[in-house]
DNA sequence: ATTTTATTCGTAATCATTATTATTTCGAGA
DNA sequence: TCTCGAAATAATAATGATTACGAATAAAAT
């Protein structure tokens, strides 16, 4: 996703297009890969040096509920990536040093035979953690 | 794993047979399932009104260390359990509304095929959200 | 330009977890 | 049984991530 599909997505939605906002959407478009909260912080103190964690964790969690970041815990931290939504549905190997990841095509969903009954599924997630190739 | 099996092991290891690590152990025995620091600490309050968050994780931590219990993380929170031998590992289903959860016994590491060489696994996550019968 | 309302700033509170230090308890050996 | 040193605990404070709140600001609608 690019910087414009995502500001036109909030626009539509009638949230309004602040500095800070584009500023942090900008850094998820740069690198793609989980950030923490606080490394987002810390880049975006450069350009708004009295910016808050309130600010910080609002637009992150916004974002996250229009479907434009994804979020996980890695560390006990929460972090965040651009989401995938193009790509269909699938799941993720996260690298726990870098954050980068690699895309799991296998859905656990489709296998999966329990009984459920009277469980209303919503949701799921299903990842992979370990070091990647670089950080091994 | 019952208490004695337990104790037996913390015994071997040169630990000492402490009341509120008798108490920490008679818990997990009693409820086979994930439960939070928190909890553990509140039910141990009942007994010892003076103990405290660090006598909770010191021992969990422990515990853990000596493969008498498991950790996770649920919902942000570490959580911990009686190790394998009673049930083996599993996944859960968990309820948005309430928070409880149910076992699954399937576990997607065992049928993935995907190419992860190169990757070092340490971990995964796979977790089921929505309504369980009563909020649904 | 004015008004409306979302958003931000600055700061404080909260929550889980970890650390510190003095005190207590366990249990091995006399 | 008693004593003693090591281990464990209690009480409390510190930390670090996250959340909350009121006043001030900025975006966008009229």
């Amino acid at each position: 996703m690019n910087l414009e599909t995502a500001l036109q997505k909030l626009k539509e939605k009638g949230y309004k297009r602040t500095r800070q906002r584009e500023r942090i959407l900008e850094i998820f478009v740069k690198q793609d890969q989980y950030i923490a909260a606080k490394s987002i912080l810390k880049e975006i103190q450069e350009d708004f040096p009295g910016v808050s964690y309130d600010t910080i964790y609002r637009n992150l969690y916004l974002l996250t509920d229009e479907e434009i970041l994804e979020a996980t815990e890695l560390g006990g931290e929460k972090h965040f990536r651009l989401g995938c939504g193009t790509q269909g549905h699938h799941h993720h190997f996260i690298c726990t040093d870098c954050g980068k990841t690699k895309s799991i095509e296998f859905c656990p969903m489709e296998s999966i035979n329990e009984n459920l009954k009277g469980y209303d599924i919503e949701n799921h997630k299903f990842e992979i953690y370990g070091k990647c190739p670089v950080c091994s």
